[in-house]
DNA sequence: GTGCGTTCAAAGTGATTAAG
DNA sequence: CTTAATCACTTTGAACGCAC
């Protein structure tokens, strides 16, 4: 079980410290466990609890409110908001969550299957996988699935993403961009992406595919060799880096010649530091947006 | 009923000191 | 340098009373 230090917790969930240790005095709303020299440290669970009452907080609800209510009250809230959050493809991402729930993994591809074929697989990202995607993370924070079922669908995902890349031809253009995608070390949340690797193909530019879990130490050398326009990467994985914002700074540092595009939820959530050679993609249209109609390779973006 | 001012509690944060 | 603990302060919003 991996061990949290308020620091990491003040940089996972954006909640101060310093108001974390006052909601303990106040309302015992998490009791840590103490070192012997009595610094404070939290589990996996102590981390879904702070994301909980963060997410709750944003949706209105007052922190006494929220420390009243038994962990079963907080679930269950959570999942409300989620079941509120996704519209139109409702039926859709029930029968997702049904098939998943049920590891069947017929009804789950004959579901995608028809809404790809109704919607388009852009759009069946968008409108249905992308907010399921966000429902199985809210019902893995409450601990209503375990990893054993986002396995299952991932991996039926990215079987899915595959076969659409491959059925891409590749068409060679004089304004082909070049992008390198990978995931760093730790990170294995792949679906992003390999929706970027199908975005940009799409377009008819070229993507140099590196995967999952690569070692920062290796990229320097691959991105001489191939000298890619844009590196594409995305941080999700909140249990594997305290600290987004040290990493997209060491990636800023490890690959000192080229753009970096950054995009994950934990981007969503934590101030990242602007740099010149760094755009920040906080939501999927956004990402779209780029890949499909940047004109301005040389251009370099500011975010805040 | 509406608008305004006052009071009070809740919540968050700053400053400070001490300890490791 | 980081963390813990504490006090004091600010901000915010709800509740209330009062005049019109």
């Amino acid at each position: 079980m991996k061990k949290f230090s308020i620091s990491d917790i003040e940089c996972l969930t954006n909640i101060k410290a310093h108001t974390i240790r006052v909601w303990e005095q106040r309302y015992c709303l998490i009791t840590p466990k103490r070192t012997e020299t009595n610094i404070r440290y939290y589990d996996d669970q102590d981390l879904r609890k702070f994301l909980n009452i963060s997410l709750l907080l944003d949706s209105g609800l007052r922190i006494s409110e929220i420390a009243k209510m038994s962990n079963k009250e907080i679930s269950s809230r959570i999942l409300k908001l989620s079941e509120c959050e996704v519209n139109g493809c409702s039926c859709t991402i029930n029968s997702l969550c049904n098939a998943m729930l049920a590891l069947d993994e017929l009804m789950f591809n004959q579901t995608m299957e028809n809404s790809i074929t109704s919607l388009s697989i852009e759009q069946t990202m968008l409108d249905v996988i992308y907010p399921f995607l966000h429902k199985v993370g809210m019902m893995w924070q409450v601990g209503t699935i375990n990893p054993a079922h986002e396995h299952f669908i991932t991996h039926l995902i990215k079987q899915r993403l595959i076969a659409a890349i491959h059925s891409i031809e590749t068409v060679s253009s004089k304004v082909a961009r070049k992008y390198m995608l990978f995931l760093p070390e730790g990170e294995t949340h792949e679906i992003s992406l390999l929706f970027a690797n199908y975005l940009i193909k799409s377009r008819g530019h070229h993507v140099l595919y590196l995967g999952q879990n690569l070692p920062l130490d290796d990229l320097e050398e691959v991105a001489s060799f191939y000298d890619p326009d844009y590196i594409i990467t995305f941080l999700i994985s909140s249990t594997h880096f305290t600290c987004p914002n040290q990493l997209v700074q060491k990636m800023l540092e490890t690959l000192p010649r080229w753009t970096l595009l950054v995009s994950g939820s934990l981007v969503l959530n934590n101030t990242i530091e602007p740099h010149e050679r760094l755009k920040v993609v906080r939501h999927v249209p956004e990402l779209i947006d780029f890949i499909t109609n940047d004109t301005e390779v040389n251009n370099l973006y500011f975010t805040c």
